[in-house]
DNA sequence: ATCTCTTTACTAGACGGGCTAATGATCTCG
DNA sequence: CGAGATCATTAGCCCGTCTAGTAAAGAGAT
């Protein structure tokens, strides 16, 4: 593959043909990962910003979910009621706003998204880390442009 | 920020960050594209879909909407409803089979969704030009890697 | 030619997951 | 203390998908 590779030179344009390629293998994973552990989209970005944010000795409140999310606080009221009753967090006493609540992530639901999650991302980091100076600042010049071109206040 | 950028030389763990950042600036993109629209995620890659085909000459039925988006004969065909509703197209007695049917997209959806991305797509296309060979290859080794990263059956 | 199997789109009914509006509890600040 | 803001929750709705079942029409065998 790699002789290949070197004997017909990539044209710039199937950069964008390429970074598709991505995004479908991307979105691909994603929703393997959901069907696997049975939840929906949301439903997977918050038990990911949940971990992440426990990771980090941080109080997640449902309004904080809903923000990130993007969602109405009533829609998290219900995912909450979904993501217990399937055992991967439990609604705490907030320490110190007693309308609030602290949400925490089950043990068992930390695992399972390692476990997951865990093998992929040390497989990108491996790609990621193999990269010198040069190629970095390729690709950060790329991904910056591309995510400019994507804003239109450009 | 941009002194500061060549100051310090982006190393290569960053990358992944900013794959993420591009990411969520293309999902962001999307979103705004369907929240002006009006419509969900598989209209408007139905209607994309459809552009496409039409544009290469070729006939779309319902059965190949629903293999192309993954969704049920019968959810297309509600959907076909929803977008003809919506004066997004028309559908049309197939020539050749009488059981089947043409789905078309009206004239106005095609400017409609041109206007929308045809901007866009010409400012990542002109991104993706100035890449020079080299250049071209990083990216291409790159997002294969990351692509074969995210397929688990590495 | 007709009988059978397959293919195609459609209808009906259910469900999941989001939204809005309204409510009760609690905090904050004049 | 009292008025308004803020937080999670509940109730009721809607949209978009799914499964199951149906009618119409093509394809192939005898």
């Amino acid at each position: 593959m790699t002789a290949a590779d070197a004997a017909t030179a990539p044209k710039n344009y199937e950069v964008l043909a390429e970074l598709r390629a991505y995004r479908l293998a991307e979105e691909a994973m994603r929703r393997r990962t959901r069907e696997s552990m049975n939840m929906g989209e949301n439903d997977l970005a918050a038990l990911r910003f949940l971990l992440k944010a426990q990771g980090d000795g941080q109080l997640v409140t449902p309004g904080m979910l809903a923000e990130h999310l993007g969602m109405k606080s009533a829609s998290v009221t219900v995912m909450l009621d979904r993501l217990t009753k399937s055992g991967h967090l439990t609604r705490m006493p907030h320490p110190n706003d007693r309308r609030s609540l602290a949400v925490v992530a089950t043990p068992g639901s930390d695992d399972e998204v390692r476990e997951t999650l865990g093998a992929m991302h040390t497989r990108m980091m491996t790609v990621a880390r193999r990269l010198d100076d040069t190629q970095a600042q390729v690709l950060h010049r790329f991904l910056h442009s591309m995510s400019d071109a994507l804003d239109d206040a450009s």
